[in-house]
DNA sequence: AACTATTTATAAGA
DNA sequence: TTCTTATAAATAGTT
């Protein structure tokens, strides 16, 4: 009904949709008002635009309270109770894997295993052990990684640096020809070395670690107590 | 609409009311209908005719009890919202548990290390082994244990077949004063000493098992796909 | 928001 | 109820 037939699909462009909704809308609204009076009828029409925009028709006969509860009765007073109930299932299942779960990390940490049976005890071991040569190689690969990187930035620092006493040098023999302030570069160049010594230090602290990560604590062990 | 033009006004003419409620029924949910697939609208059309009969229309694309309960928080009512919504809270708090619960034990397992820094993965070792020396010592308990209790298990058998022996060695004695049939008897004996050899297989079994443990895979890791 | 050519809904009749 | 059909009402596209 209209300058030309539509066909029934949504409508892409915003401003149309939106234009047809209101319209509709009131058409909606109107055709409810008219059955009420016409044939003495309750309804209720509750719309909610893809926009989230809310709009609701009511007999004046009635509330939207009364209907819900007269729909309720209607129906067998279900919807929310089955909701509900689902719900609490739910939940029921995931505290029920949380358990499965912990347990399992409990048994990984060393704690509860009284109740595993030998072979339970010899499988969970094993497979430790192949987790801890996983970790470990992550862990060395890391190392590596880390250190080749330091590595680098010595080498780049030491050869600015090499750079830097050339200039110095060059500078001195400037002098000869008139005044200059050398102190600050003195002192920048102090600096300098000792930061190229602490990225040393921080090499050795590493491959000590590297040579001596075996047993002893420090994991904050990622707390059970997450509820 | 319709051959003449009608006042909007209750119908009186019952046969009349009822099937003029019946067509604009219809009309009203197709145009319902329309409106749901045209806008991509929400809706929840409630009727109850004046002889109390039920029908509905609900958009596909949700649920009268989705429909009343952002009806409720559109309008800031509050039948039994308050607790729905904290339980939905306490769904998603245990889900957001759960996951990290996992991703400790898939660390623990040796998959999804990458985003640990050295430090982390430096604790994590450390942990993983000294849970692995735990799980070890368990082992072995289990082990002695099991040991111990065969041990005593053969001492005890050994017992009763140096009595078995004792009491056929008595028998034979007997012998020389009748007719005794002891085929039986040395049947039940060579029986029994293959009893105990079995044992011992087993005990040498356990013992072989205490000392060839490291690596190699077999346990089930509990499967992280519980839900 | 108003207009209007068309489509759609439906009142009355069968 | 359902179908038919003349007519009222709704509305799509346009201004």
């Amino acid at each position: 009904m209209g300058r030309g037939k539509i066909e029934i699909k949504k409508i892409e462009n915003p401003t149309n949709r939106q234009v047809t909704y209101s319209k509709r809308r009131n058409g909606i609204f109107k055709k409810a008002q008219e059955l009420t009076v016409l044939c003495d009828a309750k309804l209720s029409l509750i719309m909610f635009s893809n926009t989230g925009k809310f709009h609701e028709y009511i007999s004046p006969t009635t509330t939207t309270k009364k209907i819900f509860d007269q729909y309720q009765r209607t129906l067998g007073m279900d919807l929310w109770n089955t909701h509900y109930e689902r719900m609490q299932e739910n939940m029921r299942r995931l505290q029920e894997i949380n358990k499965k779960l912990r347990r399992e990390i409990r048994q990984r940490v060393g704690e509860e295993l009284n109740d595993l049976s030998m072979d339970e005890l010899r499988g969970l071991e094993q497979n430790m052990d192949g987790s801890l040569a996983v970790v470990r190689d992550r862990k060395y690969h890391v190392i590596k990684t880390q250190t080749d990187t330091y590595k680098k930035k010595v080498r780049n620092l030491e050869e600015r640096h090499g750079n830097l006493l050339l200039d110095l040098e060059g500078i001195s023999e400037d002098a000869q020809y008139g005044l200059v302030n050398t102190e600050g570069d003195y002192g920048s160049a102090a600096a300098f070395a000792n930061g190229v010594s602490s990225l040393c230090a921080i090499r050795l602290h590493l491959s000590h670690d590297h040579h001596n990560l075996h047993h002893g604590g420090g994991f904050a062990s990622h707390d059970l107590r997450l509820a």
